[in-house]
DNA sequence: CTCACGATTAGA
DNA sequence: CTAATCGTGAGA
């Protein structure tokens, strides 16, 4: 459907200086590109369509709101262009890119991908009988085995790295965040972006 | 040390 | 609607 006629080839790959630019502008740029996750003996390959910036110091939603630094967020404290996951409930990971510099503690969190490639090993991985593979955040962690391992990793390396989609043939709709009900002041801010009318966005 | 709880999901 | 399930972080 998509990505039938994507050249991976001759894509390029996210650098180091993308990552290092605001979260609004991370997050909504890296929508239509692809992730990809180099296993053993394949590759498994998603297009990004669900994102959510994350602010940092300002952003009440954030674990890094007005400077909390923690040895579970330590690593939003650093250059943009590396991992932070995270477990939650103590059943999922959450995967996000750490964006901006140093002292900006801001994140992107990937929500969903649309499956393009590795199907079969992600739906093993997911388990079978689960419907859906990839339309949620902790469902394509799970689907691409992401976890702890990937704490502070970089983004841009061989092993897992984005490829861009230069041509952004698809309207962005803006709106709020999911789950962050603990929020007062940031709450409604419109910082979810997703791909409109996309079938793997995630579901209420 | 204790303890409430979460950037979610699956299933009744 | 609720249970699952445990690392984390705030407070005593």
């Amino acid at each position: 459907m998509v990505g039938t006629n994507f050249n991976f080839k001759k894509a390029k790959k996210r650098k180091k200086s993308f990552f290092l630019k605001d979260a609004k502008y991370v997050a909504k740029n890296i929508l239509g590109d692809f992730l990809v996750l180099k296993k053993r003996k394949h590759f498994l390959v998603g297009r990004i369509v669900e994102s959510e910036s994350y602010l940092g110091l300002g952003d009440d939603a954030s674990h890094s709101f007005s400077g909390r630094r923690t040895a579970r967020n330590e690593i939003l404290y650093h250059q943009g262009g590396i991992i932070y996951v995270y477990l939650i409930y103590g059943l999922y990971w959450c995967f996000n890119i750490v964006t901006s510099s140093k002292t900006n503690p801001q994140g992107v969190f990937i929500r969903a991908l649309e499956p393009i490639e590795g199907i079969d090993q992600m739906k093993r991985r997911r388990g079978k009988g689960k419907k859906n593979l990839t339309n949620g955040p902790c469902r394509w962690t799970e689907a691409f085995g992401i976890d702890k391992k990937f704490l502070g990793k970089k983004i841009y390396s061989d092993k897992i790295y984005i490829l861009q989609k230069k041509k952004k043939n698809f309207d962005i709709v803006e709106t709020n965040r999911v789950g962050i009900d603990y929020a007062t002041e940031s709450k409604d801010l419109p910082l979810r972006y997703y791909i409109k009318e996309n079938r793997f966005v995630s579901k209420k």
